[in-house]
DNA sequence: TTAAAATTTTAGGCATGCCTAAATCTAATT
DNA sequence: AATTAGATTTAGGCATGCCTAAAATTTTAA
């Protein structure tokens, strides 16, 4: 039997496994915010299931059979949060955590019957791609804002969704999926950003440029 | 902290208790199909909490503050039936097992969207009463279909919602809150029920009959 | 290359919530 | 009043999923 926690292991092995093969167990600690002993417990239990390949000292990667299960409950979250955002009249800071709740306990049908509400919709409110039914999601490794080069123009493609407050400040300034952003200086010694959208400048800190996501440069 | 267990002892308790004043270790345990002894480690817990009265052996009885939690859980209950029948195209038969899941996960705002959503509404898809926010939920003693006596006629008020079969065999006959049923006979040695809806005749056994909940009969 | 630092695992514990089997209490019958 | 059947509680156990502290391993740096 699967179990609310391992689903949650398994997506978060997911999410942090696109770019780099290997998971550490510190970084699925750091992320669930739990201990590395309890991590080390879970991780040889979805072992044993065939979940996930996991050699001691050596990090995890997700098996064929992980990898299902990880998107169906990514699928079930981004579904939810734009199912609350779009249908429900929820603003987008607070879809995150209602959605990680939700993301368990929903039948297929339900998960069926917002997809179909939404017109089978592929983004999700924070711009993550909602990966299809039982179909592969590729998420191509954006850079962040932090690390676009002065003089730049770039399209912002999805936002962290963990964070209410910081998801508030961005909506507040108009940083959303889709908007094109100027980058105009960074100021030295990890200092701010200096941004233009549309006509209007805005100076946002590292912390948060860190946090926004945007299509890798072109020029 | 009160956990999803609790709730859903508090809510049976709740439930058995319309009519009687003390619910007994074995109809709890029966109802949750569990074993009597888990009843028993349970009740202890939610007794030291203050949420029931418990003496050893005589059965419990809620205090306020559970029925206070009672109440909210069969409010989201039966909001989230009425939700996925009206708004997201449910049957009426899938409704109860979504419902149980969902009503211990959804948030307050959830609870209060849904409710906006569907016009602040009074009875469920099956028939019961919504708890209104805060609001005590009084259910009527309501008789069952079996014990209407013969040649009278009454108004389907509500009908169980545990066991989606009946509900599809009682979608087919037409037997929904609301309707009126006129009673032609009963058949001897807990023979079937003879009913007549407008114009057509229909035969249901008791089993079926003890789930149908009916407006007392005022002659 | 060896010592120190960081990471990871093992060991032992705890709360929750369920179980079965045995003991105890209550209620009904004689 | 004593016996007995039924209901209830106690005792002991198990799986899950978390924790801290100590031990083991890997990585980094001197």
């Amino acid at each position: 039997m699967i179990t609310h926690a391992m689903e949650d292991y398994l997506k978060t092995v997911y999410l942090l496994q696109e770019g780099q093969e290997k998971v550490s167990t510190s970084a699925i600690a750091q992320q669930m915010e739990v201990s590395a002993a309890s991590v080390t417990g879970m991780i040889r239990k979805l072992a044993a299931m065939g979940l996930l390949n996991y050699t001691s000292y050596q990090g995890v990667e997700l098996t064929e059979g992980g990898k299902k299960i990880a998107q169906e409950i990514i699928r079930h979250h981004r579904l939810l949060e734009l199912y609350l955002v779009e249908i429900m009249g929820f603003t987008w800071d607070k879809v995150h955590d209602e959605a990680d709740k939700l993301e368990h306990v929903i039948s297929e049908e339900f998960e069926e019957r917002m997809s179909e509400a939404l017109g089978h919709p592929t983004t999700d409110p924070h711009g993550h791609a909602i990966p299809a039914k039982d179909g592969a999601l590729q998420e191509i490794a954006y850079e962040t804002l932090t690390e676009v080069d002065v003089g730049n123009s770039v399209t912002i493609q999805h936002v962290n969704d963990n964070n209410p407050e910081m998801l508030r400040y961005l909506d507040q300034l108009g940083i959303l999926p889709g908007i094109v952003v100027h980058v105009v200086a960074k100021e030295p010694f990890n200092g701010p950003l200096r941004l233009r959208i549309d006509q209007t400048e805005h100076f946002i800190g590292r912390e948060v440029a860190d946090n926004v996501f945007v299509n890798p440069q072109t020029i």
